[in-house]
DNA sequence: TATGCCATGTAAAAAGTTACATGATTCC
DNA sequence: GGAATCATGTAACTTTTTACATGGCATA
């Protein structure tokens, strides 16, 4: 299961409470790599300690307890991390709805495009805000990801945008002049 | 559930049996989009059937039932394709394993970095000489994603690739040489 | 006739989501 | 004192995975 492995790394990062780490599955990790409730997160902490992959190190105000990855736990993560690419669990449901785009009629299909391309753009000026701040204040808490997952985030979504529009051109091609709208804005 | 609907897209690109569907879940989306296993594949039908959104068209050799989406699965498939774009499903191992690469020595990241490196180059020549062939012997049989898919891959591909040598360089950067390779190899 | 792929399923177990629940601390 | 947020959990339900099972057709 890779949310155990999810833990021990963000663990390994740095220590933290089942609280930080469900909110970190709600920001970056969990918009590019992997989403989780904290109702998975308390318990697969729970049997993780049991294990002895991770221990608890601290326990603070509001009951709140900080865990830690023991040596047991960073070897075993080292061996995933280090483990050959294989295929892999691959669930997104926005590049499934690009996928079937191809479904509706194509003067549609070009409209939804469309709407791929402005998310895209959005998505990235966020992104590139996002990285302004970050050159300012540095980053504190459990964003050691940040600078990576941002940068990662920023050529994803200008790859995405790129496509779209390329896919635009390609179904515009294919289908003669149905288009609806105007054909390429100088 | 996103399964329901990508079974719902693929059967509006063109009729199949579930056989057929669930090799589709193993290839091109299955590796970008959305996996499910022939398990889950077969009973989802049947439920689908009961709600009146596919319906079997034609019944052949070997017990196969071809299936094909009705007027309300197609209305149903539209709204979801046009509704706006919200967080969706994510989870990706290997982003995963990406984003985790931190916890590892330096080192061990800029080696485990060079392997994304060489992984993508791999697949971005399969899927080019896919292409390719796929210029020569025009595509059959639910393979309608195949372009836009390929595409898609590519470039998904190649922003990979681009990220990891950056990642390269940044890890490098912020930890001065203790790196095991040579630096930059003209 | 046996091997391999086509084609479909069921049942149990594991994982994940949704709904519900509650106490602690801070800030207004 | 009340609202918001921190912080953790349980229980029921849904979804997905794993293991098991079986018959049909082609071809060597």
């Amino acid at each position: 299961m890779s949310l155990s492995h999810a833990l021990l790394g963000l663990l390994a990062i740095e220590p933290a409470s089942g609280y930080e780490l469900s909110k970190e599955f709600e920001r970056d990790l969990g918009r590019y790599a992997w989403q989780a409730g904290h109702t998975s997160v308390y318990p697969e902490l729970i049997r993780l300690a049991e294990q002895g992959l991770v221990e608890v190190t601290h326990e603070g105000a509001r009951r709140s307890r900080t865990y830690a990855v023991t040596d047991k736990g960073r070897e075993e993560l080292r061996e995933w991390l280090l483990s050959p690419w294989g295929q892999g669990v691959v669930r997104n449901e926005q590049v499934l709805r690009l996928f079937l785009l191809e479904a509706l009629e194509p003067n549609e299909t070009v409209t939804a495009l469309r709407g791929v391309v402005e998310h895209a753009e959005g998505r990235m000026s966020e992104l590139r805000a996002l990285r302004e701040k970050r050159d300012v204040e540095p980053p504190e808490g459990l964003d050691v990801l940040g600078q990576l997952a941002s940068e990662y985030g920023l050529r994803q979504y200008q790859a995405l945008r790129d496509w779209a529009l390329w896919a635009i051109e390609h179904v515009n091609k294919r289908q003669g002049s149905t288009d609806s709208g105007s054909p390429r804005q100088p």
